[in-house]
DNA sequence: GTGGTCTAGACCACA
DNA sequence: GTGGTCTAGACCACG
């Protein structure tokens, strides 16, 4: 799997990691079950501390994506373990969806052109389409 | 204008500030070309640091929302001066919806769910309209 | 607040720092509200590292017990929002509680002494009692 | 005997071990005296590694839980040499409780409701007995 | 070799 | 000065 890290953005570097993982696994590039590389080695692959990368796994098993198996390591969660729709991810979605609202409001991007994103967003995602053909 | 701060939030509170000025202006609770409080006194107001507040408006500033007079003080920006659906603008848009849709993907929500709740937030927004003169 | 830590221990020093301040809570020694020391300056007072104040301190956020207040730093969670008796947390409890009732019943430990066990324990941490006359 | 192992626990798989077999003896389905598998036919049974089973032994042994004759193989200890109640012993499990205590508390969990909880694991665990010979 | 823990020292955003 | 992030290097428990 290739991690596109961006070091020089503000996001943090466990941050991005997380998405980009969550993102497999949505893509279905990662699979429920499926090992991934050891702290160390994905620290060295990318070139980043292997804390950054601890950090990142740690929280990712927090929140339920991937579990620290004591035989395979790191692997990712089973299907039926991963996060469910809970009432607080929803709410937290939208505390984190409510600002880009406000803004799209206000620079008059309609809510059907928005839903569109969304749609496109939900598609790329889905077919691993990592190009964008936009 | 009310201003709904949490400091326990990790979301910086100029961030927070600039949200709440954002959502006022599209929910029309915040006219183009309405005065805002000065740095000063919103700094008193809602008791925070003037840095704070001045680093929120620099940024509104910055991106078109507000503009600041020597003699008016802060007001908002007209109708037609207000920040447009820029290309930028949506690709930043994308960027940030990205891993939102990846989670959501994760966790199963549909896409007609996270529609409707967009639809839910717009129309919160804009009726939230309460043209308070207080 | 005195922070009793043994460094020779095999249980974690974040762990145990976590464990004084939950008991500090519990006995009123630390009242909800009430800012508690800057991860550096706990640090240096107790000679360990700011990381690993850090993590005890990121922990406890985590389940509840304190919260990272902007303005007025690290401070014990309202009693209101300290976190409550939830199913998740009675079930956690029973898996902790179930190895030592096991042990306790191979050495022939009766209820009755463990239930007297856990009384003493209540009244000497609600008493701040840290001496423990027995 | 069946073991109930949990990979993905961030308790030790020699110490669940442990933790099985004396919730065994507890319960009544390993009596005194009874013989318990072989190191390696034990890790061969449960997939895991020899050292682990061997480490687990060891420290049942060291306690007083279990005793290895070149002969007999290993054996569940006799009725009258399990390990009592000492002092040592309670002052250890003071320690193990005292956290549990001071958690409970701060969540307002009542003495009665924990006394209730240990009432039931003590039932649990000694009318688990399935004498089962297989 | 794995993850977990701890240390040390550094930079930055925030208020 | 605060907490947050990242790096670097080390030791240990586990399997």
């Amino acid at each position: 799997m290739i991690m596109e890290l961006d070091l020089q953005s503000d996001v943090p570097i466990y941050t991005q990691l997380m998405e980009q993982i969550i993102e497999g696994i949505a893509s279905g590039d990662l699979s429920p079950g499926e090992a991934l590389p050891s702290v160390r080695s994905l620290a060295a692959d990318i070139g980043i501390n292997l804390h950054t990368v601890n950090k990142a796994y740690a929280l990712l098993k927090q929140e339920g994506y991937i579990q620290i198996h004591r035989k395979k390591g790191v692997v990712v969660a089973p299907r039926d373990e991963l996060p469910p729709v809970t009432e607080a991810y929803k709410a937290k979605l939208n505390v984190q969806l409510r600002p880009l609202a406000a803004e799209a409001i206000c620079r008059g991007l309609s809510q059907g052109e928005l839903a569109e994103m969304i749609d496109r967003l939900y598609r790329d995602i889905q077919t691993k389409n990592n190009t964008g053909s936009d």
